[in-house]
DNA sequence: CCTACCGATCGGTAGG
DNA sequence: CCTACCGATCGGTAGG
């Protein structure tokens, strides 16, 4: 289902591939099309344009999204340290394709509107989610009073995003070099520590 | 001094507003040269070629980085809380020219092997310091035990660098959409959470 | 610093 | 899904 080899989803896959590598200004339909093994009209017969590539592209990402979300929302209530798993779902998630990460902090820096309209409408619901878990903690007193719900959860949005992406080479502006996991890992404990409020210790 | 009008530091300062905005890809020299009202050619003459331009920009922005460090440990050695100043200065660094992040961020997407370079010969030698100091403040027992200095403070860095180059849109995700403001005063109070041992209150 | 010119590559179309 | 072809734009050079 995820990898159907059709020469359309074949096309799909590549330009994803290429689009964040190189971005999308510096990819050729050209490159993309030789690299499946047809020919550039053959890519425009399928997408209409590269715009229409660009579009379609950005469209399987964010369904991509929106078919993962409920999973890591599950994943996160099912008891636990809630939050805990919720960032490392959300981590394995951009782990599984780097480039994904990298596409969307491109076309964030590209044309921030096309993308944030595209996700807004899809997980709008599920930040309200979060947000709304956030308040009825601190209300509960269990999460920090001085936590801004909204500007927590994207911040850590950010946050899990700009790691997956470019984790690895800020990383090797201080030495020791942190891996890419040491970096996530610390991302966690974070947030933990800024959201939680610390059980008294007896003795 | 730092915005000299003669034909070369306009197309520098212009070029790299540019290839910020829209990428190095997505830039012709042409468009640059034009804004400056000058002929391709003449930019040419100046930098030898786009990638010499391009070079020419990106040591610009490593020149002004470290031009500006001094000054931001400085601003954090001055008593007070430390971590919020260095943070806060870090953030005005970003705030002044938003370009900067974005361009940052396009050019370790881009090259990540070029920018690295160039700044881990600028920077190291400070961020040692930020690193070393954490250490010392965990050996006192003013600083959590459980932060990995090095995993912190390169995280701190992608972090800060996100939200100024992303943050705007990233907020966009939530509703009550949270300014970017609000997003840089999130992370200081996420890093000072994440960082300090709580007092205790007495009563 | 400019005019004039270059080959290469780009995205896209016609027609089958 | 391909061959053949298109105009436009790209970065760069020659020569002054």
């Amino acid at each position: 289902m995820n990898h159907p080899d059709d020469i359309r989803s074949q096309l799909l896959r590549e330009a994803t591939r290429q689009f964040a590598a190189h971005g999308v200004d510096g990819t050729s339909i050209q490159a993309i099309a030789e690299a499946v093994g047809v020919t550039r009209p053959t890519l425009v017969y399928h997408f209409g344009s590269k715009a229409g590539l660009r579009a379609a592209v950005l469209e399987g990402v964010v369904a991509h999204w929106r078919a993962a979300l409920p999973g890591l929302l599950l994943a996160a209530a099912s008891g636990g340290p809630r939050l805990d798993r919720l960032l490392g779902a959300l981590f394995g998630f951009f782990q599984d394709d780097p480039n994904l990460a990298r596409l969307i902090v491109r076309e964030l820096l590209d044309q921030p509107e096309v993308l944030t309209a595209l996700l807004r409408a899809q997980l709008t619901p599920w930040t309200a989610v979060l947000c709304e878990a956030v308040r009825s903690g601190q209300a509960e007193g269990q999460l920090q009073p001085g936590v801004d719900p909204e500007a927590f959860v994207s911040l850590m949005i950010s946050a899990a995003v700009a790691v997956s992406a470019l984790g690895q080479h800020a990383g090797a502006l201080v030495s020791p070099e942190p891996g890419l996991h040491a970096q996530q890992a610390e991302l966690v404990r974070v947030a933990r520590a800024a959201l939680l409020v610390p059980r008294r210790k007896e003795g």
